[in-house]
DNA sequence: TAATTATAATAGTTTTACTATCATTGCAAA
DNA sequence: TTTGCAATGATAGTAAAACTATTATAATTA
């Protein structure tokens, strides 16, 4: 197997020093992602991620202004890391309404061959975004955040989406909408299957598979909003 | 006009006193709202409450844990009125899809009819849940707060519109979700539209009321996504 | 009027968030 | 090989946030 290296694309105001281009630096991303995955976003904080690193705060900061800086660089990483799957998830399929489900399975991350870097746990990073995207999004520093290009990784893959539905069917009116809104969705529907079953269609106790489910759900939808043109 | 008292049921667990209950507790929750509104949860703390409403941070903590509990509370608030404004607003419509529409006109918050108490500021409300409602869901402590009856309010409001969407269409196999998305969207795509407009279909530059816009939208997929039967 | 309760005023502790300083390490150019 | 320099570690410190405790006083209630 070759190695593979996947540069991401990202906008260099999150970050005081670029975490990927040393070796404690990926170790910080490393033990980020494993520890917010552990603890959660709230309980979270530099000191603790020093300390489960073997390092100290004072470097952790070398790299990252505050926590809310390097949550924003782990979803970046992840939308960019996402943009590039859909890319090689999607070559090759001549049906448009076949690609963009696919693309809806791989949103989900039923797919598990993700060449994700050793450093990191590609599953951990999946449930750090579900649980904590919207609090990069959801801050009165939203307009300023988004001149300075915090948000473009997502941008292009909702482009990328509204693409796909605008082929199927060019007359439907909200394809951006909808794209953001299906890519929403198959984040939180995961999330409520585990934790708020009774926001979902599924019986408290049914033992499913939460990402089939929600992709299941999602094909359904977009089956019934987009109109068959061949 | 009659005063119109609103008797909103929230969990008990939520808080350590009722607010409503005291005059304090209610200066307390409308210059929470003000403040909220202003600064954004993550800038807002008990100090600065206690300094804006006259009074002291350990008579704020004698309400509440923490902030967290407090936006919990007004947002299980604001679900619980909503519920309410929908079953009053949606009333003696006899076609199901002009009630559907109805449910999604209020949960915009484009009829301004709200017969919402003096100390709390409906608008800023809405602006506080549709910024800050996730972080009351998205936390690792989900399950436990599910347990405590945190989310009834939300859960009672999905269920309603649930129903209405299997009155137009019994055939459509995830009501609930589609109810849960609808609500999600309705939030998002207003303040997408304000912020990120390139996730939505309107132009960067484009004066729209976001409000009518994220309805159309809304009501298109609806329309799109439910079969007609008479 | 006495007892109870709510609040204000004050003062504290602990934790988090962040900054500063300086010694040390490793590596690269001279 | 030495010199220089950037990266890190070790340590210390400040400021604010997140809470807790104590007491005095005002307002209610019995």
């Amino acid at each position: 197997m070759p190695q593979i290296h996947i540069s991401v694309d990202i906008c260099d105001t999150i970050y005081l020093r670029d975490p990927l281009e040393t070796v404690l630096g990926r170790k910080m991303i490393k033990h980020a992602v494993i520890l917010l995955h552990e603890i959660g976003f709230e309980e979270f904080n530099f000191k603790k991620l020093a300390i489960r690193m073997g390092s100290t705060e004072a470097s952790v900061y070398r790299y990252f202004e505050n926590k809310y800086k390097l949550l924003a660089y782990l979803v970046a990483w992840y939308w960019d890391f996402m943009h590039f799957m859909i890319l090689m998830d999607t070559r090759n399929i001549p049906d448009k309404r076949e690609k963009l489900y696919r693309m809806v399975d791989t949103l989900v991350n039923s797919l598990k061959t993700a060449p994700v870097p050793e450093y990191i746990d590609h599953e951990k990073l999946h449930m750090i975004v579900v649980e904590n995207a919207s609090k990069v999004y959801h801050t009165k520093q939203v307009d300023r955040l988004q001149k300075e290009g915090f948000y473009t990784n997502f941008k292009k893959l909702v482009k990328r989406i509204s693409d796909a539905i605008r082929d199927i069917d060019p007359d439907y009116m909200y394809p951006v909408a909808l794209a953001t809104n299906i890519v929403d969705a198959s984040l939180n529907n995961e999330y409520y299957i585990e934790h708020l079953p009774s926001l979902t269609d599924v019986p408290e106790d049914a033992q499913v598979n939460a990402k089939t489910e929600t992709s299941k759900m999602i094909r359904y939808l977009l089956d019934r909003a987009l109109v068959r043109n061949g």
